[in-house]
DNA sequence: CACCGTAGGCTAATTCCATTAGCCAGGGGT
DNA sequence: ACCCCTGGCTAATGGAATTAGCCTACGGTG
């Protein structure tokens, strides 16, 4: 048999593929099977290079989170920033919207997924940087980001789970809420 | 063997408590075996009741749905609703964390799941109707409502999967969101 | 160049879940 | 008193995760 030529890395890579190829969903859809199945390996062969599936899990959302937290750096600071980074997230999460729910999902609660929440607190460091760099009140720095997180995020999830059921024209409202919460922010 | 005294209501309360024992993610950890160890039945069983795991999921899902909306329908209209329609769903969230996980989650791209889709358009109907009817502006109905359920669900949704890592009150965060929310979609 | 030990495959077995098929009896209606 | 349908059941199938234990490819060493 030859060898297949795994490592901890590529599995992490296979399953970021598996998760490209589906929606929100597939972030809670991923499996070991389906990553088995892309490398051409039996499925406790992963056991060589993961722990389980939720180690798998917790791999995947650092390096989606990272990659969210890269593009949200690149966003320059002024007036437009709030603007712009919310619609650099919507850009990310319609991109790679596997990978976008992977940013959010319920590794948070999980105990062993301390490099994901390490991750996902250098994006809160991230915009809190951003934010009061374009005018948010330095005092409600906290806040605002955990605002903006829920307004955006909030948006994004029902979009992408389908939650909009309306014909309305879905960038006119998303439109509509990032005005408002950028005038909000910096008042 | 005596019987249980089952029925498909039945079966669906018995779903509800299962989902009202956990938190969040009880809805999406939701499964037949557990309802049927609450019925004191065994798996196959429920299937005369139910079709399956996913039209069970559905009648749940139209329940808790329904029960937010007439929480929702409670709250006056006026200056403060939409602080006061935040508040109302913050506190059902809380309350019932799993059941509010119930009334948002993928059911809505799952096909079979009319029912939960109609209850979710009269959650949309009675917002729409409190929220025009407190100051927003008739032209922004829609608009209005996606930004108030995007922010509020954005929040709630953080808060309860353990999103906010930070010390901070997160009491002071979500009135500062609940704040600025009302006063940009009355303005 | 042969050897050898380990890393990286594999199969087998266990557990848990959903679902389907088909059996059997409880008990209400005639 | 009888019948039959409804609502239980067991058995079997199939997908997933995980663990145990085997076996060999292959890189480094004598």
């Amino acid at each position: 048999m030859p060898r297949a030529g795994l490592s901890a890395g590529r599995v992490v890579e296979l399953a970021l593929d598996e998760i490209d190829a589906g929606d929100v969903r597939a972030w809670d859809a991923l499996t070991l099977a389906a990553v088995a199945a892309r490398a051409g390996v039996a499925v406790p062969s992963l056991y060589k290079h993961v722990r389980g599936l939720d180690a798998l899990r917790a791999a995947v959302a650092v390096v989606c989170i990272d990659q969210l937290t890269d593009t949200l750096e690149q966003v320059s600071p002024g007036p437009g920033a709030v603007r712009d980074l919310a619609v650099a997230t919507r850009t990310f999460a319609h991109a790679l919207p596997g990978r976008y729910g992977a940013t959010q999902a319920g590794w948070a609660t999980d105990p062993n997924a301390v490099a994901a929440h390490q991750a996902a607190g250098r994006t809160v460091e991230v915009l809190v940087t951003a934010l009061t760099a374009s005018g948010v009140p330095e005092e409600h720095g906290i806040d605002a980001v955990r605002a903006f997180r829920a307004a955006v995020h909030g948006f994004v999830l029902l979009e992408l789970s389908g939650g909009f059921g309306l014909a309305e024209p879905v960038d006119a409202s998303f439109d509509y809420l990032v005005e408002r919460l950028s005038q909000s922010l910096t008042r």
